[in-house]
DNA sequence: GTCTATATTTGGATAGAC
DNA sequence: GTCTATCCAAATATAGAC
């Protein structure tokens, strides 16, 4: 994780993970018959969003997006993890990536699991309505993914938390900031 | 150009780009002492984002924020162009990589352009107040950037124009749909 | 200004011993 | 399950002729 993470996938190199792991190169590849099915296994081992490991019984309508915007916080104090899923993400529309398949589906299953949030808080009168869910989960992932790639630049100038909190608040017209208790 | 938007700076390599001009690689090598040098090269040639060039004579206000949405319009008639900008940001927070300082800067500046121009656009009455120009800003480009690799990933899905307009639009406060000529 | 030739390093991967 | 040894291909870069 920590070599993708820093170096992307074509500069990452065996030599340097095997080193990492304490195994030599042959060693390594016992486990993962090439580089591209390492590169998978590392992505396969979780989700930088904490989404995907939600399930069934993730927060319904706003909660759901007070989650996120929860997540984007927690990833202030996650610089590796964000860096590899910034990374590899933009990586994968290279041709041939072997994360393209990943990110792909990744994408279409995060803005599926938008969309219906979105739809729900629509119905429970937590949003106004009038807006195409679809769209907005685009965005809405869109401005998390984009801001990411500004903060790892510029981490002193760029508040990702605070920026993405807004932008979600804006885009899903609701406030989405956590209130303080009394 | 192409050969580091299809393939990304660390694996388009100087064989194929050599081939490509007609040279050999000795012969490429003497124009750009070395491949980092030609990426930068090839990043100074010009901008996607057709703003750094519209100078001090740039539109203010929402005129400028319209000039932004016309642009991701046009960009989707320029898939190298976009792959290229959206593969090397990304690629650039990347430990050494040769195009950090660009990026790190070009962010900077477009966050100081777009933050005077939201400034304005305020000033005009042109926008509702009473929010950080600058963390929009910082959101509004993150959008951009993040629509475009899920649009370059899934471009029958995803609708880059029409979900930046309407981003954008939420984000500032005000609709940016181009009105229809009567 | 462009070439050939080559130095040098490094890459991923395989075979087979232990 | 881990290693040594090795293969082979490809990479960037340099030297020097033309």
């Amino acid at each position: 994780m920590e070599a993708f993470a820093t170096r992307g996938y074509n500069n990452a190199s065996l030599a340097e993970i095997s080193e990492r792991v304490g195994l030599t190169q042959a060693g390594v590849l016992h486990y993962f018959p090439s580089k591209a099915d390492l590169l998978t296994g590392v992505l396969d081992l979780r989700d930088a969003s904490d989404l995907e490991e939600l399930g069934e019984d993730r927060p319904r309508g706003t909660a759901f997006l007070r989650h996120l915007v929860d997540t984007v916080r927690r990833n202030t104090a996650r610089e590796g993890i964000v860096r590899l899923y910034a990374v590899l993400s933009a990586e994968s529309v290279t041709e041939g990536h072997p994360a393209q398949a990943f990110f792909r589906s990744r994408y279409e299953g995060l803005r599926a699991m938008l969309t219906e949030a979105l739809d729900e808080a629509r119905d429970l009168g937590e949003v106004p309505g009038g807006l195409d869910s679809a769209t907005v989960a685009a965005s809405v992932i869109a401005v998390m993914d984009g801001l990411q790639v500004q903060w790892l630049l510029a981490p002193d100038t760029v508040d990702m938390a605070a920026a993405a909190e807004q932008a979600i608040s804006r885009l899903v017209g609701v406030d989405l900031a956590p209130r303080d208790a009394v």
